[in-house]
DNA sequence: AAAAAATCCGTAAATTTTATGGTTAATTGT
DNA sequence: ACAATTAACCATAAAATTTACGGATTTTTT
């Protein structure tokens, strides 16, 4: 699994921040050569560490402002009560992220939506249809302090 | 706010998924120009809406394995317990999000540690070491239905 | 309807990515 | 210890992409 030398982690931790740096910029930050750091990230993107490159967009911008955390609690847990849920949820759009969990709840959801109106309509016509739920209970989010993509390394 | 047309959106939706997409290919799913679909793009960051562009690693392969929601409550809300809080939270980077929220507690951290041991020990060592904390409640993710960045467009 | 602004595109220059071959350093087997 | 094999690194050149520019077309404004 740890294959990884001090080179590509730092390589890692630089394009977790900022995945537009050109092969030049970094060989000049790890005193490498530019052949040596292309290789490295074909390597790292070959063998799956890198899973994707993605652009992050204002979310206020777009007008995607109210973020709400969901904690969902089923009526129980056979394979196909919770294959169904996860497949359905998977397809909404708002759904920007499912976690099945430990403890009291089953699942956490991350639905993004333009406003409280939109989130009702998304609650009231859309999630609540979904069969086998139990209970949803949400967080909204105030202010976002800290929105790190990038894992430590 | 809006003034992105539905080439704008189309480029965005693109790009969340896969900013790796050259120019080119882009301009050929959308039936225009290199030059003009190079233009947007430039626009689309100047102006904001593309706040960053990021790797996003495989967890697993980077033996970042646990990943915890907690929901911490302070003891009291004055501006200085909240922006202390803030403050100190973010600069571990085992707390990859912090979200002050709505509702019966006031912070959301997502952290990211390498297995239940060393959550165990940032928790003890890190997060509860910081003043004016009341309770923090955590879960954990067993399984990750959907993990997506990308805002509906 | 004319003027102004915005959008779009082709082309060329600058830069970056990618491929290649060879050198040096590290690892392995005996 | 030492030859053989493998892995890491790098310089260079070719291919591809990004970026800059000028002009044409369309849309909007007045």
């Amino acid at each position: 699994m740890n294959d990884l030398d001090a080179t590509d982690l730092e390589i890692l931790k630089l394009l977790q921040q900022n995945a537009s740096l050109t092969n030049k910029e970094i060989s000049y930050k790890l005193h490498k050569s530019i052949a040596t750091v292309h290789e490295r990230i074909r390597r790292l993107k070959d063998q799956g560490y890198i899973k994707r490159v993605v652009a992050i967009l204002d979310s206020k911008k777009i007008n995607r402002n109210l973020i709400a955390f969901s904690h969902v609690l089923l009526n129980d847990h056979t394979a196909n009560t919770l294959n169904g849920f996860e497949a359905e949820v998977a397809k909404f759009p708002e759904v920007m992220e499912c976690f099945q969990m430990t403890g009291t709840f089953d699942f956490i959801l991350r639905i993004a939506t333009s406003d409280m109106e939109a989130y009702h309509h998304f609650y009231r016509n859309k999630l609540a249809t979904l069969p086998n739920i139990t209970t949803v209970q949400s967080f909204f989010v105030l202010s976002e302090t800290k929105s790190d993509t990038a894992y430590p390394l």
